[in-house]
DNA sequence: CCTACTTTTTGAACACGTTCAACAGGAGTC
DNA sequence: GACTCCTGTTGAACGTGTTCAAAAAGTAGG
């Protein structure tokens, strides 16, 4: 972990690696896979900080909006020590075969974690939407989270502060959007959208 | 791009494709800055090819989903050849530092080619959407395009059946919430999204 | 034709991620 | 103790992308 901070992904070799914890080349790759495996861990850090960091930011409110920003900047502030060399960490999670993709089975238990999240975000708020979609909106705020994640990585603002101004934009946003799919005349397209999911699901 | 084709990315090594040209090693460098710029040929390509199958889609109707959903499959056309390899390449462009990037300044003719399909979907239509939002949307179709491209990079169905009905099925929505932008209710909310776009550009 | 200069070509060399056959130690079994 | 497994450990070796100094080919001026 130190290497990679100081470092950089590509810039820490194995056997930079193996050297610094004191074993062999072959050693290192007889513990993990290949250097790929060793952002796993990493990966699971922050999760667990994450749901630490949320937790905190969900006391103390129901406001849906308050809840969802303060869980989407949790998020970065978290995530902010990593993110000179989160480009490299994305782009082997972008790869589909990747174990590492947020999307894979392999990744499932820290999926469901995340969206458990945004389950409770919502759990605990005041926000009423219609019954349809409810069930699927906690997956749906976590997708609206890993399109915040990729904001993130191209965001080259000191202190993330347009990531962080995206967030405090969006979640009043998604929390207006929210109250509205309860209008009839909006009804009709937020039932559109959801048997669009569950149709694509299946 | 026939070893591309054959092998993959990471199967194709820069000595192969020496060999194949009939040069150097050394010479292949001489005329490409590194193997990732051998794909900016590819990614070229691909936009062409995707901009005539896109006109060909846009003639002979005005309704607007018709025309998204037209050029939507249109890519998904284009593109399942290389389909197989498709994971490896974006794995590369996913890197914010790499120019292949969608979103990297050296891309920004692709990026704008393609946005301008997106305007021509819309400026050909029939579609009326509130006026504050209308300049948006040109650049938002295109971002929904690239999250549909990262759909379409996962989907393992067998001609790439799930993309297609992603698409048969977000066209018509779009259509809808598009309309709807222009109802009171809806406007307020529209509005937000406006000033958070502009907001986030500035 | 010779010379000076630029453009192109070359393959050796480098550092890297990864693999693998060989080896060392330990733990049980007789 | 001798034998058999199993668990770690090692560094050489392979193929890779990339660099670079040197050579070759081309070009212009005299």
């Amino acid at each position: 972990m130190r290497l990679f901070r100081s470092k950089g992904f590509d810039g820490t070799t194995m056997r930079g690696i193996a050297d610094e914890a004191g074993v062999s080349l072959g050693s290192a790759y007889y513990y993990f896979a290949g250097k790929e495996h060793l952002i796993q861990a990493f990966y699971g850090q922050m999760q667990e900080a994450h749901l630490a960091a949320a937790a905190q930011a969900l006391t103390g409110t129901t406001a849906f909006a308050d809840r969802l920003e303060g869980v989407l900047a949790a998020w970065v502030e978290v995530a902010e020590p990593y993110h000179e060399f989160a480009g490299t960490f994305f782009k082997n999670a972008a790869e589909p075969t990747s174990p590492l993709s947020p999307f894979s089975p392999e990744s499932s238990g820290a999926r469901e974690a995340s969206i458990a999240i945004f389950r409770e975000v919502l759990d605990g708020s005041d926000l009423k939407v219609t019954p349809a979609l409810r069930p699927h909106l906690p997956e749906l705020l976590w997708l609206l989270h890993m399109g915040m994640v990729l904001f993130w990585v191209y965001d080259a603002s000191d202190g993330r502060r347009r990531t962080l101004a995206l967030a405090h934009g969006v979640a009043p946003l998604v929390d207006k959007l929210g109250r509205l799919s309860r209008v009839p005349v909006v009804r009709g397209a937020v039932t559109d959208l959801v048997s669009l999911l569950e149709s694509l699901r299946a």
